[in-house]
DNA sequence: AGGGCAACCTGGGGGC
DNA sequence: TGCCCCCAGGTTGCCC
């Protein structure tokens, strides 16, 4: 893609240009006529720097997928979004497609936003980025009052980290998701941070995490990280390390995956085994 | 401050 | 076969 020119956006759904407030034809507009120069990411948003000094801004959201593909392939089922790009002296034209079911995704144009669009001032570093800084991390992280679980997946203290890489991390360090940040030793913080990487690196390196076709990376093809998974969505099943069965429990309307032994509930935390009084 | 939860959407799968 | 409920890799915002 790079270094080719945008002849033409055809916007086929709203609801993925929402975020571009001027409306769909001002997005078409803007961007036609204009060259990608990168591909550029921070956490989950992504952005595609424009030869203008604008952006093409997006994020996948549950079930978005940025696809580049020939002129002829027929239209996904779910494509939203379209861009045809011109030939080039790398190759015949192509098309990048926003395909997305559920549309909680989307993309919007980012004036002025090829280094980093002002949308994203409020999303932290992502872990595997050269300049997060672990110690201003594990300052916050020990300052916090919240679940480690729901800071890592709090976008504004470290990014990228979503349900399934916070649920393997803290599987591989040991701790329950409900442990306050208050409460954790520095080592600690930093033995979860390692994690994080540790998951999230040995997941790239498989192409990511794909149940479905849903998950795919720009050329339509699926990781297989999920053979590796540990706890998330192994409920029932034996713990590699221990045998206890996988335990499964309701988390910010969501699932949170975790072996009850090798990572214990924090003592006086409602989940824990009451002591005394039973549950009735 | 931070936990709970609804909202934003479509579709697949299981139970009945 | 069909309907209903639950589930899903994310993020925001409101209420308490």
């Amino acid at each position: 893609m790079l270094g080719r020119t945008i002849e033409s956006v055809e916007v086929l759904h709203p609801r993925p240009v929402r975020r571009h407030l001027p409306g769909a034809e001002d997005f078409a507009s803007r961007l036609t006529g204009r060259v990608f120069t990168d591909a550029r990411r921070r956490g989950k948003y992504l952005w595609l720097p424009l030869d203008s000094g604008d952006a093409l801004l997006g994020h996948l959201g549950m079930s978005g997928q940025l696809l580049v593909q020939p002129q002829d392939a027929p239209d996904e089922r779910h494509l939203r979004v379209r861009f045809r790009l011109a030939a080039s002296e790398a190759g015949p034209p192509l098309e990048l497609r926003f395909v997305d079911q559920r549309m909680f995704g989307g993309l919007s144009f980012s004036p002025a936003g090829a280094e980093v669009p002002a949308e994203l001032t409020h999303i932290a570093r992502d872990p595997l980025d050269p300049e997060f800084d672990d110690t201003v991390f594990v300052g916050r992280v020990r300052r916090s009052t919240s679940g480690i679980k729901r800071i890592l997946l709090n976008q504004t203290m470290i990014s990228g980290v979503g349900n399934i890489y916070a649920d393997e991390a803290l599987w591989l360090a040991r701790l329950h998701g409900d442990r306050r940040g208050d409460r954790l030793r520095a080592v600690q913080v930093r033995d979860v941070l390692d994690a994080a990487r540790t998951v999230m690196t040995a997941a790239l390196g498989q192409g990511g995490t794909s149940f479905d076709a849903l998950y795919v990376n720009v050329n339509g093809q699926s990781g297989y990280f999920d053979r590796s998974l540990e706890v998330y969505g192994r409920e029932g099943e034996p713990c590699s390390r221990c045998g206890t069965p996988i335990r499964r429990v309701s988390f910010m309307n969501r699932s949170s995956f975790f072996c009850p032994t090798c990572q214990p509930p924090p003592r006086g935390a409602g989940g824990g085994p009451a002591r005394g009084a039973g549950r009735g």
